[in-house]
DNA sequence: AAGTGGTCTAGACCACTCT
DNA sequence: GAGTGGTCTAGACCACTTG
């Protein structure tokens, strides 16, 4: 039976909104894990002493967020974090249109987070990463070289064991692995040159014309847990925005 | 005194989507015109013979999509058309920062649409558009070069006078020249390179890689109203997406 | 002071999912 | 059938803007 928790409202905020940061903070704290069910609205009305429909505008809000989400007659959810995170939406690989996209480690080590890196991740400049380089291919051609950074003592589980049991998804593995889940995702977008090094493991020539992804991946609290930097023919790259 | 709008709602459809889809039909007719204000949802309310609710939901979809815009304490409005549609989003200029941008009118003509353009903006093949090339600047340097094509008799009030009098932002002339309101913008993003015409206006090399954004503009109706294609010097481009 | 949109309540009923 | 979220109502009160 759970205790009363009466909501107070800061001046000027609304009690929706109140609620809305009482129940995130309960997520974020880890009361209900991701995929699993939130108690029902009613339930949550009647423990912090709100009409239903309050409750509800609160988590209307939180579903806006994409914390939580809402299944009509089953119930509401604490979404699992991103799966794909779909980097090849930025490219259109031709023909081989139907294969399944595939990735390959080609290196990985411990090392002191460049300082860029470390701001980025919200580090300390010195502190350790783990660094990896990875190539993504559509059928046998291989398409995206990407360098990724993670703060080392959390994802601490992938700097052992085979790569090769990942599997061809990042985020997952680091859901299973590492209990991380990627929450949200920036992506800066911008044009360049291809290094000696990444242009012949995309079999291209050097100096060859580049989009550059750079993202910034946040778990549920916000914290900035991948830095990663990804590259693709400049010739594949496209991308569509809506603006209203 | 306004007449009785009893709403009937399709089967498997919410009261307040057909209210919303009543209200956006009356916008688009031009019952209320961009930038006026619609009447309270008390009267809107009694007038379809709903709960004051159920019109606020009704009008919250249509305020989400941008169609119209609520504001505490003044009333609920018509949204103007997009002003600026920044296409400098998509790029970074430096130095230049405080200088105000600034465009030209290149080249103006009536030509008959090219199959692209046409299919882009719904009309029959081989029918009349407007042509416009277009250079902006930052400061004293050239930045944008722009192929703009417009329907034709829509926009005939373009194809004559000074295009010097249309100021620098061109859907603010659209508006006041041509009563067309953009509403919503399509950019699609991808990679090239300059050929010689473009690159000299740009001060460029012939073959310099450029960023293309390519637009499709909407009015309130959903018409396409404007096919665009702009370039930029690759280098400068830079965009930022968040993805949940 | 009058008029507008924003919040909150309390309760009824509907639509969907699972067992 | 029991439990969930989704819709709708009717009414009170609050906060903001304008004359």
């Amino acid at each position: 039976m759970p205790s009363l928790r009466p909501i107070d409202t800061e001046p000027g905020q609304s009690r929706y909104a109140a609620l809305a940061a009482a129940m995130r903070e309960r997520i974020v704290a880890g009361e209900w894990p991701p995929g699993s069910a939130i108690p029902a609205e009613q339930m949550l009305a009647a423990e912090h002493g709100v009409a239903l429909g309050t409750m509800r505008r609160a988590l209307d809000l939180l579903a806006e967020q994409g914390l939580i989400e809402r299944v009509h007659g089953r119930g509401t959810f604490v979404r699992q974090g991103l799966s794909g995170a779909p980097m090849l939406r930025f490219f259109r690989f031709g023909a081989v249109g139907n294969a399944a996209p595939r990735s390959r480690i080609l290196a990985r080590e411990r090392l002191a987070l460049p300082a860029e890196g470390a701001r980025a991740l919200g580090c300390g400049p010195g502190e350790m990463g783990l660094r990896l380089l990875r190539l993504r291919s559509v059928g046998e051609q291989p398409v995206l070289h990407e360098e990724i950074w993670l703060p080392l003592p959390l994802f601490e589980p992938l700097a052992e064991g085979d790569p090769a049991e990942w599997g061809d998804l990042l985020y997952p593995a680091f859901a299973q692995r590492c209990g991380v889940f990627v929450h949200r995702a920036v992506d800066s977008i911008g044009f360049g040159n291809l290094g000696a090094a990444q242009a012949r493991a995309l079999e291209l020539p050097a100096g060859h014309p580049c989009a550059r992804v750079q993202r910034q991946a946040y778990d549920l609290a916000g914290r900035c847990v991948e830095w990663r930097s990804t590259l693709g023919d400049a010739n594949a790259f496209h991308y569509t925005v809506s603006i209203t």
